[in-house]
Formats: structure tokens, C-alpha cells, sequence
DNA sequence: GTTCCGCATGAATCGATAG
DNA sequence: ACTATCGATTCATGCGGAA
């Protein structure tokens, strides 16, 4: 398995990646207003504008089979929520994405607080954007018990964090799933529920790993590419990687780039490093 | 308390109310290309100029302070989630509306089927619109027992799930919250966990009691008037009334009109009738 | 009166078939 | 070709009947 960390900015190194050449393209780009050091602060009212020539270099790079997860969420504004979801979902379309599906990340331990004119924000966006109707999709790879799924499929990972089996690079969840055959088993939703990382080291990733590997599981197979234009401190490249999966990373802040090669490093796997 | 069932097209009856005079507007109208019966199965392509004028008389009739909660999900098209609902927004706007807020109806028992490439659909958008900043909101009239809504580990979530959300706020939620007040109490999210109503006796309603009554409770106090342009069976009106709230409520189907009466005598409360 | 099991029932969606 | 109708798929829920 390949990972590739490059350092810079997704608004130009994205040209150097050939097209059609990715599986699955599933990130959490700085939302409007934060994350001001690293992309200068976007504003609610340029987001779309400047998230529009990445979109069109992310459909280059896609696979035409391949699917593109956006995890994002509006800003209140002015009391307000934002409408710049709305109108980047409408203008990608117009680029020719073809918008299937919202998924919603339902986030049981939301972030605390309390206002006179809302409630706390406990969920968020998951869009998925593919370039053509047949795109590649494993559902089998995410079933989970009949009844709930939540609490169980947590448990399962984190079984399966605990024990660091060899034998997972290559067909790791490939025996989870001879595991389950004989039970019953159901398809999940299009709701999931995941508590965000809390008490995590450097770095405000709110981003769990089970969210990116969720997807990677439905989306790719063993060997495919992932791509994450907006790494932070490596959360995807880390699932793609214990997936068996390669990864391409982009990351503007130097301080992340190292945070994330640390933390592929830490968990034992080839790593492949260029700029 | 006093509940008005009007029989009708709420694209004419809604001129015959006064402006300004209703606290709380939740609806759900019929989705695009569904209740054929009723409203001539709107194409999703017409479905936002359907709606802008009722949008509009709505606007009007609802006080400054009031708020409107419309609950809606887009239908899925050629493979691709129709955009009326992100038109219908941006168009609200445009009316004047603000977009304060998107909670979640989370479907715990969702309609089954499995496809190629999606999942079930298991959740439905509950819009917020407000005329003014300064809308009202009774937060503590939704207040919950901690671990019912925040707080819980992920070795709490199976328990929790499997619990039937008994909405222990249910009914008389005065006194009860007045006897909660000292021990630990939480302000809810903005996801709502209730599953539809399926299984009872003559109509398909699946909108559960609880989610206008949440709402009511947020958003009115004793005394107000409560307005719903798509009544159906009326399932916002009972609970309106049982909540000690005054309503409105218009619909089209005689047959349905019969069966709201009905299941508003059947409470045992008084009630006024007017066409 | 409890608990347990069986069964009908959905604001669904796709693909095939028919006009 | 494009649209309307129909069958197949699937699972949480709440009811009724049975133990």
C-alpha cells in the first residue's frame, strides 16, 4: 500500500494528479470562517466561489465510477443559517456532478453550549457527488446487525482497533464479514451515528476515523485510491491505510503534514513520502 | 380552546385569515409526486412554484414573533436527489423568510427496499423560517432527563437505542418539567429521534404526534394559535389541543376533514367548527 | 396481567414492462 | 424516446392472539 503526503495547497497540486485515477474522494474541507491561518478565512459569501475550481479538478482526478464524500455544514450568520451549502450543491451540479445521496453524521456528544434562539448543532452534512450513475458501491462491506446497528458496529471497530491482526492488510473486513455470515444482518441508512474525537492531542479534527472508513469500506476495494484534498493531521490516509487501501493526501500547514506522517508511521505500515 | 378545521384548498383559505395573528405554522405538505389524490401529485419539477404563494400568504398570516417549521425531503430522480428543496430555501429567502435553522427527523423505523446503489432513507429535513431575528422560543418546555438526548458513551448507545423513545416529555409537560427543575436536566439537539407511526387504523399518517408537539411546546405557550395548511388527519391540531393550544387547520380531502373531527372529539375536549 | 411471537404495514426506490 | 404503472426488495413498529 502507497500513501502520499504532499504539502501545499489542493488549488494547485490537485493538477498533478492524472485523471481518472481516483476511487474515492472523501474530505472535510475548512468550513466558512475557520481555519482563517491555513486558507486565509474563506467568507460565508466567497465559499462557493472558492471551493468551485476545486470541485471541477476533483471531478478531473475522480474515476468515472469513483464518488466523492463532502463532509460540510452550514454557518449561522446574522442569526441565520448560511446558504452557501445550498447554492455549491446547485453549482456543482451545474458542473455536471451528479448530486445522490445526503447522508447525515448524526454526532451523539455535539459540541456544548447554550443560546437564547437554537439548540446545539448535533449533525452535519455528508453529500455524495459521482460523476455517473454507475458508480462502485460494496454495500455488504458496511452490514450490521438487525435491530440497531450503532451501538454494535461501534463495538465491532472497536474490536477490531483493539487487536492488530496482520492479517487485516489486504482483506481485512473481509473476515468481519465471513464473521457475521449465519447471523442476521441488515443494511445500514443513510444516518450515522458517530461521536466526534474528543480529547484528542493537537488538532481540533473533529473528523472520527470510523466516518472516512465507513465510506472507504462502501466506496473501494482493497488496492483502490483514496484521495482527501483537506488532510488535517491525517485521519483519512490513516483508514485508507489500515483498509489496504492507497492514499493521497493534500495538506497546506506544514505542522499537519508532519502530525499526519507521524501518525501513519505510528501504525506500522509502508509509507511513501513525496512532495 | 377553540380548533377551526376548514375545509379546503389552504391556496384560497389561507386570504381569509388576519395577518399577523398565528404564533406557530408546522406542516407537512404532500411531497412532490406523492398524495396524487389531493393536490394533482406535484412534479418536482413545479414543486417550488407550487409552493412560493402558499409560502407567501403564510408569511403573512404568521405574527412577527411566531416561526414556521416545515417539514419536507426531496424525492429521489434519475438516480439523483432532486434540488426543490434547496430552491425552495434560496426562494424563501428571496420572499423574505429567514432560514433560522435545519433540524433533523431522524425515521428510527424507516421504509425498507434495498437498491443498488443508495440505502434507506431514514431521515426528513424539519426547515425553520422565522419573519424577524426576534422570534420566540421556550427552551425549558423541552428540556429532557440527561443521557435521553446528550451525553451518553458509546456503551450507553445500544442501551439507549433500544429503549422505545417513550418521550417521557409526553403529555403535561408543565408540571413535569416544574418537577424536574433541580435535577439534571438537558436543552435537546437539533435531531429529533421518533419513529413514524405505522399500523394504526384508517389513515397513513406518518407524521408521530410528537413531532408537532415538540414543536408547539417550543415554540408557543399556553393560549396561542397553532396553524397547519395540510392537516390530513389532524395530528397537529390534537395535539395542539391537548397542549392547551388554540388551531387552524385546513385540508382538502372531505375524508380527511371527517376523520380530523373525529380524532379531535375523541379527546374530550370542546371544540368549534367552521368551514 | 404479563411476555412473546407472528403478521401487516408503510411520504421508498429501482428496474422492467407497457402505453 | 419518453412517461406511467407494477412487482420485488426490505425492516422497525405496534398490534392481536397465544402461551
Amino acid at each position: 500500500m502507497e500513501s502520499r503526503i504532499i504539502l501545499g495547497d489542493c488549488r494547485e497540486k490537485l493538477a498533478g494528479l492524472p485523471a481518472d485515477s481516483i476511487d474515492l474522494i472523501v474530505t472535510s474541507p475548512p468550513y466558512a470562517d475557520s481555519r482563517a491561518r491555513t486558507y486565509g478565512g474563506i467568507r460565508p459569501d466567497d465559499y462557493v466561489a472558492w471551493f468551485l475550481p476545486i470541485a471541477a479538478e476533483l471531478r478531473r482526478v475522480l474515476k468515472p465510477s469513483g464518488t466523492f464524500i463532502l463532509n460540510i455544514k452550514e454557518k449561522v450568520v446574522a442569526g441565520e443559517r448560511h446558504v452557501y451549502v445550498l447554492e455549491l450543491i446547485l453549482e456543482m451540479r451545474r458542473q455536471g456532478w451528479l448530486w445522490t445521496e445526503e447522508f447525515i453524521w448524526h454526532k451523539r456528544n455535539c459540541y456544548p453550549g447554550k443560546w437564547p434562539n437554537r439548540f446545539r448543532d448535533a449533525w452535519e452534512r455528508l453529500l455524495q457527488f459521482n460523476k455517473t450513475k454507475s458508480f462502485t458501491m460494496n454495500q455488504e462491506a458496511v452490514m450490521v446487525p438487525m435491530g440497531d446497528w450503532a451501538g454494535p458496529r461501534l463495538k465491532n471497530l472497536s474490536a477490531t482497533d483493539r487487536r492488530r491482526d496482520p492479517s487485516r492488510v489486504g482483506s481485512g473486513f473481509g473476515k468481519n464479514v465471513s464473521r457475521w455470515v449465519g447471523r442476521e444482518l441488515a443494511y445500514p441508512t443513510n444516518v450515522l451515528h458517530l461521536a466526534t474525537e474528543t480529547g484528542n492531542r493537537n488538532h481540533s479534527a473533529v473528523f472520527p476515523k470510523e466516518l472516512p472508513a465507513w465510506f472507504i469500506r462502501l466506496f473501494t476495494r482493497a488496492g483502490d485510491w483514496v484521495l482527501d484534498p483537506f488532510l488535517g493531521s491525517g485521519t483519512t490516509a490513516v483508514a485508507a491505510l489500515e483498509l489496504g487501501r492507497n492514499c493521497i493526501g493534500i495538506e497546506v500547514l506544514e505542522e499537519n503534514v508532519a502530525l499526519a506522517k507521524q501518525n501513519l508511521t505510528s501504525i506500522q505500515l509502508p509509507l511513501l513520502e513525496s512532495k
